[in-house]
Formats: C-alpha cells, sequence, structure tokens
DNA sequence: ACTGGCCCTATTGTATACAATTTGCGGTCG
DNA sequence: CGACCGCAAATTGTATACAATAGGGCCAGT
C-alpha cells in the first residue's frame, strides 16, 4: 500500500501527464489536494518532486504553475536524451544478456504490430516505446543515469502531440529498433550509440514541428 | 528572508557536506529539526529534496541514512559529469562573452595563487575551483544542464577526500583551466570539450585513490 | 479616466497534534 | 538455548489550525 504523499505524487502526475491541465495554468495546493483525495500536506512533497522534474515551476511569489516548453527548451531535453541515452545504449550494449535482448524483440514485435497497418495505435506505440527505452536504461546500470532520464524523458509527454505523429515516423522508429537491436547482437557499443543519437534526433524533429503545429492549432482556436 | 524549508535545506545540505555526519549515519527528522532550527514539517521537504540530490537515502521502513558512494558510484558520477561538463564547455566555447573569459582567468589567477607555493590552500582552491566550473555551466546557457550539473557535482564532495589530493594534482587542475581558457579564447568547442573531458578523467582517479585510501584509514581506525 | 493606496481574499508556509508503522526488547514456550 | 510472540518506544506519515504573504479589486483623489 503506498502512502498519501506517494498517491498524491502518481495522481497528480498522471494529471498533468494526461494532458488535463495545459501548460501555463495555476494550481493551487488545495486544487491538488482534491485532485489526489489527500490532505495538502502530502500534495506539498509531491508538488516539490514534480518541482524538481521541472513538471511544474513556481512563480516568484510560489504560486504553483503547469510548465511550458519552448522550442529551445524541447531541443535542450532532445540534445540532453540524445548524449545520454547514446552513453545508455553503449553500455546496454556491453552488459544485455542474450534473454534481454530477446525480450527486446518482443518488445518492438508488439510496437511493430501497433503501427505496421493502415490505422496506428498511438497509445500501444508510447506504451511499447517507453518499456523498450526503459529496457536499456536499465541494462546501462547507472541509476543516476537512470534517474536523469527519467526525468528528461517525462518532460515532452506533458504536450502529448505524438497524436500528430504520421504513420511513416512510427515506422521509422520501429526500424531504429530493429538497428539498436541488430547492434546489440553485435555487441558493437558504438553502433547502438549511433542509432540511438539518430534515432532522437529524429525524434526531436518530428516532435518539434508537431509541437509547432499544434502551438498554430492553439493561436488559431484562440482567435 | 528565506523560508524555513529553505533554511532547512541549506542548513542540513551544510550539515552533510561539511561532513560533521559519516556516510550510512541515521539521521531521524527530529534530529534534523533540531540542526536547522525549524519544526518537522519544514525538514520533511528539505529532506525530499536531498534525497532527489542522493545525498540522502531512505531505508525499505522510510529511515533516513546519510548517503554512501562506492567506487562505482564514484566512476559513474564522474563518467556521467565527463560526459555533461564536456559538453558544457563546448557549448561555452560558443557563447562565453569576452569579458566572461576574462572573469574565468581571474578565477583561476585567484586559483593558481591557492596552489602555486609550498603550501595549497585547499579550501581556497575548492572555491576558486567550484566557481570556474559554474561560469562554464552558466556560459553553457543549458538549464536542465545546470541542475543536473549541480546535482552531481555536489555528490561526492560529501567524501571530502580533496585534503589528500597532492600539491602536484592541484598544480594541474589549474594548469587544465589555463588551457580551457586558451580554448574558449581560441573559440574552439572541440578542444574544450577534449581538455575538460581528461580534467574531469584524471580528477577521477585523484579522487577515487584518495578515496580508497580514506576507507582503508578508516578500517585502520576502526580495528 | 487614471493612479495610488488600502483592505479583503486567496494562497502558501509552519507548527503541532495525533495516527500509523516499524524497531527492538523482554518474556515465554518449545 | 533458541525461536517466536507481543508490547512499548521511537520514528515517520497525515491532517488540521493558524500565521504570513501576495494578489486583486475598490475607492478616493487628482
Amino acid at each position: 500500500m503506498s502512502s498519501a504523499s506517494d498517491t498524491a505524487y502518481d495522481k497528480i502526475r498522471a494529471f498533468l501527464l494526461g494532458g488535463e491541465a495545459d501548460p501555463g495554468d495555476q494550481l493551487t495546493e488545495e486544487k491538488l489536494a482534491d485532485i489526489a483525495g489527500v490532505s495538502r500536506t502530502p500534495v506539498r512533497e509531491a508538488t516539490r518532486r514534480l518541482e524538481a522534474e521541472m513538471l511544474l515551476v513556481r512563480s516568484a511569489s510560489k504560486r504553483i504553475f503547469v510548465a511550458d516548453w519552448s522550442r529551445d527548451d524541447i531541443d535542450e531535453i532532445f540534445t540532453l536524451r540524445q548524449m545520454l541515452e547514446g552513453h545508455a545504449a553503449e553500455r546496454a550494449a556491453h552488459r544485455l544478456t542474450p534473454q534481454a535482448i530477446d525480450r527486446l524483440e518482443k518488445i518492438n514485435r508488439e510496437l511493430h504490430e501497433a503501427v505496421d497497418c493502415d490505422e496506428p495505435d498511438i497509445s500501444r506505440f508510447l506504451d511499447a516505446n517507453r518499456v523498450f527505452h526503459e529496457e536499456i536504461t536499465e541494462a546501462a546500470r547507472s541509476p543516476r543515469l537512470a534517474q536523469i532520464l527519467t526525468m528528461l524523458v517525462d518532460q515532452p509527454v506533458v504536450l502529448r502531440t505524438a497524436r500528430s505523429y504520421t504513420a511513416d515516423d512510427l515506422k521509422q522508429s520501429a526500424r531504429d529498433h530493429d538497428e539498436l537491436i541488430a547492434a546489440f547482437r553485435a555487441r558493437d557499443p558504438e553502433w547502438a550509440r549511433a542509432v540511438m543519437g539518430s534515432h532522437l534526433r529524429r525524434a526531436f524533429h518530428t516532435f518539434a514541428d508537431a509541437a509547432e503545429g499544434a502551438a498554430n492549432d492553439d493561436d488559431l482556436a484562440r482567435q
């Protein structure tokens, strides 16, 4: 059984990542306490964590807002991810057991199934994608790296523009993963790092373009 | 004026970094509340932050302990720092203003003065060294990178084995900084990254050796 | 109408009381 | 003698009350 403070963290995080709040919205502790179904005390601990993870920001007067990201922020996040996940892939190439590589293959089959058809199942794709990357991070055996990546990976999710990805983007992701698996089987760390690098850099452009599109949509909607 | 929760954070952090507690020691919230001079509520927020920064760890039963680091942990920390500070140096080489480079030079003169003599002033060295690296991180203009580095840089400080550095180590650090400044003046990002890389990797070996020595000393003392 | 100051309200900050959990000790039974 | 159970003490977790502070609106004076 998890504590109220963990409950609060999970629920508020789900609330943010689920897109029920818009970037820039103000959130009061009381409102969040309602959402989480606990008192303000555990909510405060949860908001501190979420603030450290940059999903929430505080104004000068200590009020809480849903974080917002500029294009530069997205660029920064993906640049850091490229560097760090590239490193993770390199370490994973050394450490992945054959069983773990089989597991990766299985996850990616699932991912292929989700996107190799006329109507891709985005949320299945996102889940499989997340698990795939987590498995690699796990295999890197670097707890601080894992912690940092969790933080970086979560942030842009809030923008939830993944639904703007084209079917081609999704299929290319699946192929990148195939190549990553090949690099792991070949035990070639440099190959793994390189594939991970291009994978994420392309993801950045897809993502940034989608985010701009969404921003324009918002502008239009407001007019 | 800072809030009680910030006061608690600062005081507990100083308590840990000042080496008044040994790695592995248990700390109760009440004891920490005494140290910080506030009630347990703000202490809890402070400990959550310090836990996220890995200066404190929690047992399965939620009790709080001073973090301890294995040689693998030190290796991990310096590997990540090498990658991330290398990246910071690269970005800084693009972005540092001439005035900022002058500032770096001034800081490093101070550092030289602290170590270019028979009896080096270690705490002056550590201060100047910290400010030097912070200036570069700042110049990289990457808030997430800065946040991550703060976390990574602080951690090993608790081991406070810097006093085991030899005069030669310290002088070599000063020379590394000189070369870094040269790379910045030449606006050569690759050079800057390479110098930062070797600088930190050597620091790792110095540090790890010193830490092992300290560990052995502890063992001896316990016998 | 505009600006400045004041007050009221909304929001966050802190302490304390109490609840829940865990630890360690002591005693009892096999 | 050891293992196990249960109880008391220590520790962490949560709620609530109250304090401090910031924001927004209202009114007065120009």
